[in-house]
RNA sequence: GGUCUCGUAGCUCAACUGGAUAGAGCAGCUGCCUUCUAAGCAGCAGGUUUCAGGUUCGAGUCCUGACGGGAUCACCA
């Protein structure tokens, strides 16, 4: 964590001293300059050691010149060498100087428009079930990168692909068809998404009770017989059999087989049922992605990109980059780049999954000209998106540098892996309703909520409940797997989204009290508390954090922060009293400074989508 | 088996990209509400950073190897 003004204005006088003083010349990027660790005296603290070599002096001797020398300068108050580190405290009207740059630049920490674009791609849902946890990881980490470069200045399109095609919707169709009877989910009063899944369990149950039936028949026994290695029991053989057997024997299979196909040649009551089980879905997924807070600038559908790409196969075939094998298919060799060979056309010419990908890459910097494109997809697909990235690089895309795959890790419960099969997946909404709930049951407790409206109540639980699990899920590193217990997600202490939200709340409460500080009347003498200067130090580091936080796409970083600033925060509120403050000076330079404390704590939240309550 | 990835307190996560005595939260124990919201603060306890080597002033972080988890290696999406 480094502070963009006074740690680089440090690094430039040190660099400045160490040229005086000594005649060594170093850039003011090499120097490393941290902040000073609780348990020693300063702020931040000039790491000598790569310059008892270059010097051939010892530290002693480096830390006292530079001692000498730095002293003197306005902004050092003192110097203490400790070791090879030379930890440096600032001025008192530095830190006043630091908290009114921040009160007065309104658009703090955020870049101005530099007129680059970038498209980040997430959620990406199949169409026939209802959205889950691993979808909200997926959708807060888009939507977080996406408030985060719209604050370094980027023009961000949001987009998604809906995979709203292929045998799985077609399993929920034909399950509604048979088993249906013509009911919807306004007749059952179900959300849509949750109607048309309902119907994929169905379909899935009556496989599993046809399959068992073949287990069990004359046929099945013989065909067992017939296939199964002697080493094999009839158990294993039957689960390791189930994909074949749905494609070849199933007439379940059979029917929704069909009904790919005449979905595919276009047949108007197939595409008719799809439609209508799609659209339900869509309304479904509407309100998960409104509730979550989330928007698309533009969605994809499969049902329209999955033909694209051949095109551009055969050009680049005709070309070179791809090869044709004796069958017919058609590949790319990536054993240079350390990778393998890949299919691109299926022998019969129709095109895969990475095919598709490149029509779509291609189609959306057509659409939209964005030269950096970012695919928030669990890291499974790491393979794929590598291979992705090659070809488009070798194809010579005028964006294949701009590409990033924001590869995150599985959630898994305390119990183990989320597994359909055991019913074990967590369902998106229901778990949303669960955090409220317990926001609510929470407030009744501890809230300070008396003369709030129904209405206004409602809105704190929903804050309150949708910050928990917000926090909770975003303040993981996306790269590393997580594990995810419902228990802890439902916590309101400790590092979670309300901790940071109360601290905002406290402040509100008193700025109602006070009114707000005045600025002019901030350089009023008053010498700056420890934990006054830890609000301003972590305040400065906001600008660095974003910046980080957007190249490294890790919306982790600015959940850090906020648990940072709350917890530097509730530690302030404990020592410093605002109403009664010591002095005049004290309290209005505590007013001014809340204040910021408590636009940074807004800001950097509503960067997750995390909203803040006045009153909780 | 090949490739990639991860391994930090009982549990869930940090560690400013190589810097000081590895930090938080939860769970456990102890204090603090007549005072700006106790969804809070302070404290106790909890660690050979999986193991073994190496690189250097300095390694949880970089390199090599082992062990242990996970992912991936389809003319599936």
């Amino acid at each position: 964590m480094s502070n963009q003004r006074i740690v680089s204005r440090l690094k430039e006088i040190s660099s400045k001293a160490l040229d005086e003083v000594f005649g060594h010349k170093v850039d003011s990027s090499q120097l490393i300059v941290n902040q000073t660790k609780k348990e020693f005296d300063g702020n931040y603290t000039l790491v000598l050691f790569p310059f008892a070599k270059a010097l051939r002096k010892g530290l002693p001797e480096i830390g006292e010149a530079l001692s000498n020398y730095l002293t003197n300068l306005a902004e050092i108050r003192s110097c203490g060498l400790v070791a090879g580190f030379l930890n440096l405290e600032i001025e008192t009207s530095e830190w006043k100087k630091e908290l009114q740059l921040i009160a007065e630049d309104l658009n703090y920490g955020i870049s101005s428009a530099s007129g680059e674009k970038i498209m980040i791609e997430f959620s990406s849902p199949n169409t026939n079930k209802p959205l889950h946890l691993g979808h909200i990881r997926n959708i807060l980490l888009g939507n977080s990168c996406a408030r985060i470069h719209d604050a370094l200045g980027y023009e961000v399109v949001e987009t998604q692909v809906i995979n709203d095609r292929g045998i799985a919707i077609c399993k929920s169709m034909h399950a509604w068809q048979e088993f249906g009877n013509g009911e919807t989910p306004d007749s059952t009063g179900m959300k849509g998404d949750h109607f048309v899944g309902k119907y994929y369990v169905a379909y899935n149950d009556a496989l599993k009770e046809e399959y068992l039936k073949f287990q069990s028949s004359k046929e099945g026994l013989a065909f067992l017989d017939s296939k199964k290695k002697s080493e094999e029991t009839a158990e294993t053989f039957w689960s390791n059999y189930k994909n074949a057997y749905f494609n070849e024997h199933s007439t379940i299979g059979k029917a929704t087989k069909e009904m790919l196909l005449k979905w595919e040649a276009g047949d108007s009551d197939t595409i008719a049922l799809w439609k209508k089980l799609n659209d339900w879905v869509y309304s479904g997924f509407d309100k998960t992605y409104e509730r979550l807070g989330v928007n698309f600038t533009k969605n994809y559908y499969e049902s329209d990109t999955y033909k694209l790409g051949k095109e551009s196969v055969e050009k680049y075939l005709k070309k070179g980059l791809f090869y044709k094998e004796p069958d017919g298919s058609v590949w790319i060799d990536l054993e240079d780049a350390g990778m393998d060979k890949k299919l691109v056309l299926r022998s019969d010419g129709t095109s895969v999954y990475m095919t598709q990908d490149i029509g779509t890459a291609q189609k959306r910097y057509e659409e939209f000209e964005t030269t950096k494109m970012v695919y928030v997809v669990g890291n499974e697909q790491n393979y794929h998106f590598k291979v992705l990235f090659e070809i488009l690089k070798q194809m010579e895309e005028p964006y294949a540098d701009g590409l990033y795959h924001l590869s995150y890790g599985m959630v898994e419960l305390p119990t183990g892996k989320m597994k359909s099969r055991e019913g074990t997946v967590v369902d998106a909404d229901d778990l949303m309703d669960e955090v409220i709930a317990e926001a609510k049951k929470s407030a009744l407790e501890h809230g300070e909520i008396e003369g709030a409206t129904d209405e206004e109540r409602n809105e704190i639980y929903r804050k309150v409940g949708l910050a928990a699990l917000k926090f909770q899920m975003i303040r993981v590193n996306p790269q590393k797997k997580m594990v995810f217990d419902p228990k802890e997600s439902v916590d309101m202490q400790g590092t979670t989204g309300p901790y940071v939200q109360n601290a905002f709340v406290r402040i509100q409460s008193i700025l109602r009290k006070m009114g707000a500080g005045s600025l002019e009347e901030l350089h009023q003498e008053y010498e700056l508390k420890e934990e006054e200067k830890e609000l301003i130090i972590l305040m400065s580091s906001y600008p660095d954090i974003l910046k980080e936080a957007g190249s490294n796409y890790d919306p982790s970083l600015i959940a850090s922060f906020g648990y940072s600033l709350a917890k530097a925060f509730h530690k302030f509120y404990h020592e410093c009293s605002v109403l009664n403050a010591e002095s005049e000076q004290a309290k209005n330079f505590r007013l001014v400074l809340i204040g910021q404390v408590s636009r940074l704590l807004e800001k950097s939240m509503a960067i997750l989508g995390i909203e803040m309550p006045q009153r909780m």
